[in-house]
DNA sequence: CCTTGAATTGAACATGCGTTCAGATAGGGT
DNA sequence: ACCCTATCTGAACGCATGTTCAATTCAAGG
């Protein structure tokens, strides 16, 4: 107890990276301190800097960590476009629901990155979406998807998926498996052919 | 010119909302200081205490109106429940557009709203979300929606839709009609029932 | 022309900010 | 037993913050 200084702890640096998660998905980037987060981890204020050279870019680092997770998560499997549809599908809603503060800070707090950081951020997020729209270009190629524009209707299909952080909470009414196959199931009669 | 004090000029009040909105949207309330408000609206910060009694009121009236508008400005057509569903999609869609701005701060700066004004906002909100699930409800009964949980449905649809204002620009290559109308056809499909 | 009072300034208040850094501390290697 | 060095403290820097208020300005009414 009480060992205050000198320690080789070697366990600040992820507590710093966590708490900051925490308290900027909860309060927003801007409306943090350094020394609420130092405060948080147990350590004065000047230590964080031991661990970031500067609050942007801790912030930096946890959106692109949590994009390049995301990415590096979900590869296409074999199968046809609407199997790979159903597989983007789940493998987002269940990748958001596992990290909602980390999904809610890299879509709150874009604003608040340098333009540098803004464009790296920018550039991956585009890559996954570009996944979702060869997987909805390919479907219309085989004439399984009816969508008249591919851009569109990715957008469309992410802004459902994600929207799921905003109300679901575990131990309630349907479980993480009924979500995935309702959410599922309306994006595919969404993007469908032969549909009503 | 040069009319720097002691002028009844009336017009201050509506500038210094417009100013917030403006500033709140582009770098979020915590990161907007009063400062920077006042010099946008050509005044000291001082004078602002004239038409907010602070900075948090700012804000909170900004969203009250929004809802309180996009309440308003909309109200069930006769018709079955596919009729209505229609018409809240596409004014979803074109309230959203002309507004982007008053949406964007309604939905992320609602951590910083005092607990009292998020208890209002939230109460506004739900009351919108309300409409929806009472048309998805109704077509349910009427057998026209297949929607196993109306409350998830509800919510995917507001998502989807609202998420247009993320990627949606004037002068692209799609006018807003094209893009109600797709948008429309992806929810009708999406909750129709006798899909594919 | 003078008075009135709304509109605005400009300075002040206490507090907090991100960041730096000299100095204190103590665990691990020798 | 000792030193080295990674780790951390605590104070300081200059500047910005939201808000208040006495003093000032000036258009309008009598």
């Amino acid at each position: 107890m009480a060992r205050t200084q000198g320690s080789h702890a070697g366990t600040t640096g992820p507590k710093v990276r966590d708490a900051a998660l925490r308290l900027f998905a909860r309060h927003g980037f801007a409306a943090v301190s350094m020394r609420q987060i130092a405060r948080e981890v147990g350590v004065q204020a000047g230590a964080l800097y031991l661990y970031t050279p500067d609050k942007q870019t801790l912030l930096f680092e946890l959106m692109r960590d949590h994009l390049e997770d995301l990415l590096a998560g979900w590869s296409a499997p074999e199968g046809g476009a609407a199997v790979q549809l159903e597989h983007f599908a789940r493998h987002h809603i269940a990748y958001h629901l596992d990290r909602p503060d980390l999904v809610f800070i890299a879509y709150m707090e874009l604003r608040n990155l340098s333009p540098e950081n803004f464009a790296v951020i920018e550039g991956l997020r585009r890559d996954y979406e570009d996944r979702l729209e060869a997987i909805l270009r390919a479907g219309v190629a085989e004439g399984v998807f009816d969508v008249p524009d591919t851009k569109l209707a990715t957008m469309a299909v992410i802004s459902m998926l994600t929207g799921v952080t905003t109300w679901f909470r575990d131990g309630g009414r349907l479980s993480r498996g009924d979500v995935e196959s309702i959410y599922w199931d309306m994006v595919r009669k969404a993007v469908m052919s032969g549909g009503v």
